[in-house]
DNA sequence: CTAAAACTTGATACGAACTCTCAATACGGG
DNA sequence: CCCGTATTGAGAGTTCGTATCAAGTTTTAG
């Protein structure tokens, strides 16, 4: 909510509704349930709000193994990398500065100037059945970090 | 169109037209476009078609900056990035063993096992003009080799 | 060659995920 | 308290894509 007042925007009852909802999710969500968990808010609100909070960084759009796009809130503040667990649509953050450094490096073997990436991790995760069940509410931990192959600590 | 005939689909008038236009893109295409250039195929068929090339990995779902998705005839068989030029639309493919090799590694740092990743990388291309204008028929290469930080040619 | 079976097509309906418009309402500073 | 601006909600419209289904095409068996 911070984020939005300090921009400028106010803090109304259903952008707190919004932000209240968004704080809770763990999954992966489409604005589509978040508006129908939220009968009392007009769906072009929820769009609204949540865009404003997706230009402010606040939440990021990730992207599903099939192609589809959910919403996740945003848990480290900088730059960070999502898995997502193809089980239970748990979505993580990770930072890994060795895969920052190797994109960079890319960068010289491609024709031209790389201005952004993106990268995508699907996983299973720990917490989820092996069967491929999917888990209702799991407890898979949601940042991380890693070293990459060169542990230094 | 081999590929579709491999796996006993018919190579159909309608399915040639489509392939040959495909082959000519150089940019990523939506099908919707793909479909205005053949009026003469209903547009059920294209999708139909291009979903077909899908699965068959003949062409590849690849996701723009904003989170929209085009399409792009794959150029290189197997397992691959693409580099999309921000400003002519342009989609590369390039094979990097190191990110492979480094992704593999973050993966025993991450809870759960990954299963899946997707990469993209975001250029502005070396045949664009510098100013952002739009490169109409932009002749960057389409592959390339990334040997990653240590060229161990 | 012919007829049944299988495949393919196109029109259209449907659906999800958004965006746009616009009148009504709520806020907040003066 | 009043006015201008921000915000909201309802609903229409858009984009991308899938489902349905009757009709046409091909293949294959006989």
């Amino acid at each position: 909510m911070a984020v939005l007042e300090d921009q400028g925007y106010r803090a109304t009852a259903p952008r707190k509704a919004i932000v209240n909802l968004l704080e809770q999710k763990r999954e992966g969500f489409t604005v589509e349930a978040l508006s129908d968990e939220l009968p009392s808010v007009g769906r072009a609100t929820v769009y609204r709000t949540v865009k404003l909070f997706l230009d402010a960084g606040a939440v990021c759009k990730v992207p599903m193994m099939d192609g589809a796009r959910v919403y996740s809130l945003t848990r480290v503040g900088d730059r960070h990398y999502h898995s997502v667990c193809v089980q239970c649509g748990g979505v993580g953050e990770f930072k890994a500065a060795t895969l920052e450094r190797l994109l960079r490096a890319i960068g010289a073997d491609i024709p031209g100037k790389i201005v952004d990436h993106r990268i995508a991790l699907y996983v299973t995760c720990d917490y989820c059945p092996a069967d491929g069940g999917k888990q209702a509410d799991c407890s898979n931990p949601l940042i991380f970090q890693c070293r990459g192959p060169t542990n230094d600590t």
